[in-house]
DNA sequence: GAATCATGAGAAAGCGTTTTCTCAGAGCGT
DNA sequence: ACGCTCTGAGAAAACGCTTTCTCATGATTC
C-alpha cells in the first residue's frame, strides 16, 4: 500500500518530465512546450531539451497526458463474441484504421451475456474517447437509454431513434431475399431457412426479408428451422435438414453453413447435387470450403474502417450535435459452387 | 485549444468526486474512502455518500485513478496479424481471462511490419500494466534488448536468454516431426514441406525438426518448398506441389493447408487418395474442411488464458525478480481424413 | 534615450483521483 | 474532572502532464 508515494524517491522510478527539465536546466513547462511544439521556444534551448530527453530516453507518460488533455487517444469496442469471424474482421479493420490516426483500441468481449453489455460499454467509454458497440441482442429500450451516455458512439447493425448516433448496418433482409431468389432461379421449389439466435436483430431482419419473399413467391415452400450462429449448431441441424426434404438451404451465416456442409458430407449427401446450401457474410474461409460456398458478401473489412471514420468525425466535431450518417450496406450475392439446379425429381 | 480548462465551468462537465462530496456535505477524501472502502467511515456518513453517488450516477474517472494509483488495470497485446486465427484465439483467450480479474486488453496490430513492433510494444507498455508480445519475426538481439524495458512481459513463441521473462511456446519441431512420422507410417516415401515466412521463428523450429527427421529417416525423400502463412500462399503453391511428385504434404499451417486443399480440388487432385495433406495449429475450421484436416493441435485457447495467468503472477509479485515459468506445449497430432495411405505406385 | 512591444521562460493552477498528515472530538480510565 | 487513547473527517500533497498567467529581457520605435 502507498506504492505511488513510497516509490517516489525510489531508484527504479520512471523518468519523468522533471528529470528532463533538470538535466536541461529549464522548467517542466519548457520541456512540455518543446515536446509538443505548441509555443515558440528558443532553438538553442529546444535543442538542449531534446538532447536531454533523448539521453534519458524520456517518453511522456500517457496517463498524465490523458488527464491533462481530457482525452486518451483510445476507443473501445464491445463485441458479443470474439470467436465470430465477423467481429474479428470488424475489430481488425477498426484497429488498423484507428492506428493510422494514432488511436488504439480497447476490447470488451461480452461473451454473449447481454446483461453485461451496457456495463462493459459504460466502462469502456470512461476509459476511452468513444465506443463502437456491437450488441445484436440488446433490447431496443435499453439501447435507446444507453446511447446518449456513450456519446461518441458508433453502432454496428443497430440503429437508434435519435439520428445523432451514426450506425453501420447491413441489409440482411435484402441479402437473404436475393439468396432465396437465386435458389429459386436455379429451379428449387422447396427451401428451408436455418435460423440464428432468436433475439438477434440481424436474425429478425432475415425473417422479415423472408416474409416478403414468401409474399412474392407463394408457390415456393419455405420451412423455418431453429438453429444457432456457429459451426456446431449447423452441424447439429444436419438430420433436421435432411428430414425437411428441402433442396435449397439458407443457413443463418457462413459458420452455420460450414457446419452443415461438413454434416452433409459425413452423411453422404452431395452438395450441390443433392442439396444446395448458402451462407451469409462471406467470411474469408467461405471461398475455401468444399465446395466453395455461395453466400451474401458483406464488406466485412470496410465495416471496421468505416466505423473508425464515423468515430473520428464525431471526435473532431466534439460538441456540435449534428445529425450523423446512417450507413447501410447491401450484401452482394457471391455465387460459388455450393448451389446448383436441384436433381430432377418427380413433379409432385 | 484550451478545452480542458475552458470546459471546466461548462454545464456538460462529467460528474466528479467533488460533486458527490458537495452533495453529501463531506470532503472528496471521504467520498474516496467510501467508494474504495479503504478506511473506516461512519456508517451514517457512508450511507449519505453512497446515496449522493447513486443519485448523481457518479462513476470514478479511471484516468484520475490510474494516475494516483500508478496502474491502469489494462494490459496490451501486440500481434503481427489480427487476420490470423491463431492470434485471434490468443487474443480472445487473453481478453476473457483478463476480464475475469477486472483487466482489459488493448490491442496493437503490427500488420507484419517487424520494425514497428518494438515501438508499438513500448507505447502499449506505457499505457498498460504489462504487455503480451507475439513477434515471431523480431530479431533475437532486438528482442533481448527490448524485453527488460517492457517488464511485466509475457512472450509467445519466443524466449529470451534471461530467465525472468515468462514465455509460452509450442514445440513446432516436435509437432512437424510427428506429422511426418504419421505420413511415413501410412506408407508415404516422398514428402514435401511447404514452408512459412522465412524469418519466422516458428518456421525455423519446424525446419530444425525436419532436419532431425531426415537424419532419422534417410530413406525418405523430403523436399522443401517456399510458401507463406496464409490461404493464398497455399493456393498459389498448388502447381509446385503437384509438380513435386510428393504424396505427403506438410503445410506450414492450417491456413496454407486449406488454400492448398482448395487448389488441389480445383485441379481435380483427390485428397487423400492422390495426395495427403497435413496442416498445423488445429484452428476451429480445420475439422470442417473437406476432407477434415489432419493437423497438429496446439491448445490455442489455453494459450491466451495461460498468458494472462503468467501476466497476473508478475503483476502481483511486482518487484521481486524471481525466475519465471517457461511453458512449452507439445502439439498433439489430430488424425482426420486428409491423410491416408498413398495409392500404390510402381516401386521405383 | 525613454516608452512600447514582442518574445519566451518560469511559476502556478488545473485535470480527478488516492493517500498521508493533521487535528477535533468522543470515549475511557483513574 | 482531567488527561489519555482512539476514531474518523478534512486539508493538503502527490501522481505526471499541459496550459494559462505573469513577468523579465531585449528589440523596436519616435
Amino acid at each position: 500500500m502507498g506504492r505511488g508515494h513510497m516509490a517516489r524517491r525510489n531508484t527504479n522510478r520512471r523518468v519523468g518530465i522533471a528529470d528532463v527539465a533538470e538535466k536541461a536546466g529549464v522548467s517542466h513547462a519548457t520541456v512540455s512546450r518543446v515536446m509538443n511544439g505548441n509555443a515558440a521556444v528558443d532553438p538553442g534551448i529546444a535543442a538542449r531539451v531534446r538532447a536531454a530527453a533523448a539521453e534519458l530516453k524520456y517518453q511522456p507518460n500517457p496517463v498524465g497526458r490523458s488527464l491533462a488533455l481530457g482525452k486518451t487517444d483510445t476507443i473501445g469496442i464491445v463485441v458479443p463474441d470474439l470467436a465470430n469471424p465477423t467481429f474479428q474482421a470488424i475489430l481488425r479493420g477498426l484497429s488498423i484504421a484507428a492506428a493510422q490516426d494514432g488511436y488504439r483500441v480497447l476490447i470488451a468481449d461480452s461473451s454473449e451475456v447481454t446483461s453485461e453489455e451496457a456495463i462493459l460499454a459504460g466502462e469502456a467509454r470512461r476509459r476511452c474517447d468513444g465506443v463502437v458497440l456491437c450488441a445484436p441482442r440488446m433490447a431496443d429500450a435499453e439501447l435507446e437509454e444507453l446511447a446518449p451516455t456513450l456519446h461518441p458512439l458508433v453502432l454496428i447493425n443497430r440503429t437508434t431513434i435519435a439520428t445523432n448516433t451514426p450506425s453501420l448496418s447491413v441489409d440482411y433482409g435484402q441479402g437473404i431475399q436475393e439468396l432465396a431468389q437465386h435458389l429459386v432461379s436455379l429451379g428449387h421449389r422447396r427451401l428451408a431457412f436455418l435460423s440464428g439466435p432468436e433475439h438477434s436483430a440481424s436474425n429478425r431482419q432475415r425473417l422479415v426479408g423472408l416474409d416478403q419473399f414468401r409474399a412474392e413467391h407463394p408457390e415456393i415452400e419455405l420451412q423455418m428451422l431453429h438453429g444457432g450462429s456457429n459451426f456446431d449448431s449447423g452441424h447439429e441441424s444436419t438430420e433436421a435438414i435432411i428430414a425437411s426434404g428441402a433442396t435449397g438451404i439458407l443457413a443463418f451465416n457462413d459458420l452455420v453453413a460450414m457446419g452443415l456442409l461438413s454434416g452433409l458430407h459425413e452423411r453422404g449427401v452431395r452438395v450441390p447435387e443433392d442439396i444446395s446450401v448458402t451462407g451469409f457474410d462471406d467470411i474469408p474461409f467461405a471461398k475455401y470450403t468444399t465446395p466453395p460456398l455461395t453466400t451474401a458478401a458483406v464488406p466485412i473489412n470496410e465495416l471496421g474502417s468505416l466505423a473508425w471514420r464515423r468515430m473520428r468525425e464525431q471526435i473532431q466535431q466534439a460538441g456540435e450535435a449534428t445529425t450523423q450518417a446512417q450507413d447501410e450496406f447491401s450484401p452482394r450475392v457471391e455465387i460459388r459452387k455450393s448451389t446448383a439446379a436441384p436433381a430432377l425429381t418427380p413433379a409432385s
